[in-house]
DNA sequence: GTCCGGGGCG
DNA sequence: CGCCCCGGAC
């Protein structure tokens, strides 16, 4: 990791160079999440060894649907038999499917292969590296999507999956199922306000993890939260009901 | 044992 | 919006 960190520079105070005009107030929040990553934050999982626009996306895809420590084994034998774009675009869907099972969700290993065969076809076997590109692939959305670029390529995109959703709604007590398209929106304006220009890769991870192993869905552990003390949702007392569930399951 | 969550898609 | 599949929570 030498030399992975660039130097602090000062901020800019060029508009048209700060495409997420973030508030004073909310400055210190990436600061805090990149502190406590440095310290507690996962480094050393398989797929942050050597990453890459395709090791991003297989790990990305596979974590959607499952925890990390599943997925673990299942990336080694992916990996293995399938170590780049081409090798799994030129496969036998049968045997790519194969390598899939037990992890559940077909669709996202069907389209993890017609992505990589467009790949292939459109860009010469070279990964994309546009937000709109990517999105274009299926199985691709806007989330990982950012967390490919940013994670892999050094970009400055955010990310909104589940445990970035579940941080935000509870830093910002965001009211509402957040499946919602109106809660989505507002937590992807909350999400875009906080990513720094600075380390967003480390940013992105960051708020993975504190989804993962902090700001969890049932007791979150609050007490060592690095924003707990802004935290509208801790300060309320109301970590439990937040984020909402979602009303039309709760009233059938 | 049941229920719920989850990215992206239809 | 619900569905896909499965694991984690209860």
């Amino acid at each position: 990791m030498l030399g992975y960190y660039p130097v602090i520079t000062p901020r800019t105070t060029d508009p048209k160079t700060v495409p997420n005009n973030i508030k004073a107030p909310h400055d210190p929040f990436n600061e805090k999440i990149l502190a406590w990553f440095d310290l507690n934050g996962r480094k050393n999982l398989p797929w942050q060894l050597n990453k890459t626009p395709y090791t991003v996306w297989v790990s990305e895809i596979m974590l959607q649907q499952t925890q990390v420590k599943t997925v673990i084994p299942y990336y080694h034998d992916f990996m293995q038999r399938f170590p780049d774009v081409l090798s799994l675009a030129n496969a036998a869907q049968d045997e790519v499917l194969h390598h899939w099972t037990g992890l559940g969700y077909y669709a996202r290993a069907r389209n993890l292969q017609k992505s990589a065969q467009m790949i292939r076809d459109q860009y010469a076997g070279k990964f994309p590296e546009q937000l709109e590109q990517l999105i274009a692939l299926p199985g691709i959305g806007r989330s990982t999507a950012g967390a490919i670029l940013s994670l892999a390529c050094g970009q400055h995109h955010s990310i909104l999956d589940g445990n970035v959703k579940r941080v935000l709604a509870r830093y910002f007590a965001v009211e509402g199922w957040t499946g919602n398209k109106k809660v989505e929106t507002e937590l992807w304006q909350y999400a875009d306000q906080l990513t720094p220009r600075h380390r967003t890769a480390d940013y992105t991870q960051a708020m993975m993890d504190m989804g993962a192993t902090l700001c969890t869905r049932s007791k979150p552990q609050c007490d060592t939260c690095p924003v707990h003390t802004d935290c509208l949702a801790f300060v309320q007392g109301r970590q439990a009901e937040l984020p909402n569930k979602n009303q039309k399951k709760l009233s059938q």
